[in-house]
DNA sequence: CGTGATATTGAATTGCATCAAGCTAAGTGG
DNA sequence: CCACTTAGCTTGATGCAATTCAATATCACG
């Protein structure tokens, strides 16, 4: 078995070949300048259900998901979790200026990142200003996600926000997979779904099912879902 | 009757002599070079309840609060209506770099506000390289904001919401106000609360009564809260 | 092929919403 | 300055969407 948290040899990107570049923070460096970049960052990854960093830990690192998607999350001691969003390629965690991790980061699926050490943000911004205008330009898109997701938690049914969720993740989860685009392989659990969606499983289950007895999607192993009748899946997201 | 959106020359603050610079984003830049941004900015007025940008328009301008509560907030046309946030002095919004605005903003009270155009704030950035360290700190606060609302809408009882709105919200509302610091008038009518925390009108209404039956706080006339037992508050709020 | 983790389904419960009055306070115009 | 008006707030009765509790079913994996 595997350890991992260890840099593999085999997996090692070079920050110019690397296949997240083009969307990430990182755009932001000259190519002729990625060397720097390179010396600042550990890649590192993380298994499936793996925590990366804790809520309230003293916050040491960034880091930047090249492959695979996490979570955010925050937990009461009674057990209540809400997760706050997704983390996939290309984005960046963990970033907020604050002496302590304000959320939980775990591996959904198995994650590959580049971890950056806080302190290094400084320099790096003040070596490449376009940089802070890329993080400026991604927070704020975060920003409209949380937005979006603030909507969604406050003031729709069940089924809306599976409507949504299905519309917004299972297209930006799984790009490129299935048939017709409209079949899509939710990487994450009943319990995550419900988690982010501030549902139970059970109510996720019978949302999906539901919807399923009307064909407007089909529900099928291993968290594939068809999206069938994308139409009424739109009108009733609640948009 | 005064005609609101106008410049009324009593109440035109330098910015030299701005209430808000020192927390605002204007404190990135340098006293010497405030003329430039004076010259950016008109400062504008609206009266409680007036509508400041509406979500959908076109994204011209931002704005920073000098006086007076903004609220932000989306509705659909079924009249459900969700606040994002409220934006308090010194705080900016509508800053976002989208084309359209993404939420409505709305004076909660009589506001004072400084609006920029958005053209401008490239300028103004690549003048003043602090700014943008500053807008990326205070993008970040707001991003912690979110994920605490976001809990709070997802996992949180009617209760734990109120408790933690009126430790929160009362005391950031109306700092310096009232006897022994836990006195305060809430600026927002009770559907603003409900639309802020998810909940309906009556469900305020009921859990606010139901707490002063308990002693935790007394609710007076004009939106008035006493907060009695802030240790019941704060363990109810779920922490 | 068995075992633990995930997912589904059913029945009962409940927290909050909805519907429906009434009440209170703050304006507003006479 | 007072009666009228209306927006805002409270309270009560009832309904229902989603949770909770409890089995069972299915999948993934060694």
């Amino acid at each position: 078995m595997m350890i991992s948290n260890t840099k593999n040899a085999d997996s090692v990107t070079s920050c110019g070949s690397c296949s997240v570049r083009a969307v990430s923070f990182c755009s932001a460096v000259p190519h002729r300048d990625l060397g720097v970049l390179a010396r600042s960052r550990h890649q590192i990854q993380f298994r499936r259900r793996e925590t990366i960093v804790r809520e309230g830990d003293a916050a040491v690192s960034f880091f930047n998901v090249t492959a695979g998607i996490v979570k955010l999350y925050r937990s009461l001691s009674d057990g209540r979790t809400q997760i706050m969003g997704f983390r996939f390629p290309g984005e960046l965690f963990a970033i907020a200026e604050t002496s302590r991790y304000g959320t939980t980061a775990e591996a959904v699926t198995d994650v590959e990142t580049c971890r950056y050490p806080r302190a290094r943000l400084k320099r790096l911004t003040s070596s490449f200003p376009q940089l802070q205008a890329k993080l400026l330009q991604m927070s704020y898109r975060e920003q409209v996600a949380s937005d979006d997701h603030i909507f969604l938690l406050g003031r729709k049914t069940a089924r809306e926000k599976i409507a949504t969720f299905l519309l917004r993740y299972g297209r930006e989860a799984c790009q490129g997979i299935g048939g017709k685009g409209r079949h899509v392989n939710l990487p994450m659990t009943r319990t995550e779904v419900a988690d982010f969606l501030g549902l139970t499983t059970e109510t996720v289950s019978r949302v999906l099912t539901s919807l399923a007895r009307e064909s407007i999607i089909t529900v099928g192993v291993s968290r594939s879902v068809g999206l069938i009748d994308i139409d009424s899946l739109t009108r009733m997201s609640g948009k």
